[in-house]
DNA sequence: ATTAATCCTATCACAAAGGTAGTAAAAATT
DNA sequence: AATTTTTACTACCTTTGTGATAGGATTAAT
């Protein structure tokens, strides 16, 4: 049980696009500088989040990324569903999935319930919160080293 | 993200042989027959819930399973360790990880706390309450078909 | 001796994930 | 206008992990 790198390479791209403050936005190739990533991969992840409306180009094609809309209204489930169809734990808790045991499963009922709060916990993390909380820790972390 | 059928199945396997009175304990080959899985996959379900030391054999080989302890003091983390070393969403949270970010990133204290979710979600239930609500389930279907 | 069950290892097929390549297109720069 | 730089988009490749089957060994009951 593993989260793809695709959503979270995605969440770390968006924490770079919130954090950009110049109007310009930011250059895919410089998020790949930032948090170390291969610029190529991350075409794949930045096109997904367009494709999703997260984000969009200050002007044409050669120009930096900012959000469409503030961080505070983008929460992670918004970035997950960029690059997944949703959450789903197992594959039974899916509309059109036939089982006969379904209305008598008590592992289907702990596994829908887990998967329930993961969507709320999802739902409840905006990315200014994350943003917020990344700059703190840049803070913290540079008091450390000197 | 999904979980692994091993892990689901032997939740599933965990339910039979607790909700099983008989002394003699139930025959693999019968778990395979109520939750409709193939018994030779089931082989190594059965194994590795053996090897973890939560079930055993009544008598030698050719015997029923019975649990080793009470229903009541076996959670599901339990159950899912027997398949997995442990509850790791993304590979950044385990020891021996190298990451230059690593004291500073706000997603990986984001993926650290709904890990942490999972793992008290997993240790708060018992292998007991799941039968319990089994039995209810299935009480409950009754009623409703007839 | 035979049968029936578990024990345990090996293997396979398939799908998904992680990542690279390459071309097209557009805009900025020269 | 030519060149450069960057995104846009599709195709592909490689590796890994998962779900599952095969089959012989072992043990105990009949």
């Amino acid at each position: 049980m593993k989260f793809n790198t695709k959503t979270r390479y995605g969440l770390r791209a968006m924490i770079e696009i919130a954090r950009e403050t110049d109007h310009n936005g930011i250059y895919q190739k410089e998020i790949a500088e930032r948090q170390n990533l291969s610029n190529k991969y991350l075409d794949h992840i930045v096109y997904a989040l367009k494709v999703a409306g997260l984000i969009t180009n200050v002007k044409g094609k050669k120009s930096g990324y900012i959000l469409t809309k503030p961080a505070s209204e983008i929460t992670i489930l918004d970035i997950n569903n960029a690059f997944e169809p949703g959450i789903c734990i197992i594959d039974c808790l899916t509309m059109n999935y036939k089982c006969d045991r379904e209305a008598s499963c008590a592992a289907k009922v702990f596994w829908e319930d887990l998967n329930d709060m993961i969507i709320d916990y999802f739902k409840s993390k905006t990315l200014q919160q994350l943003l917020e909380q990344q700059v703190k820790l840049e803070k913290k972390e540079g008091i450390e080293i000197e």
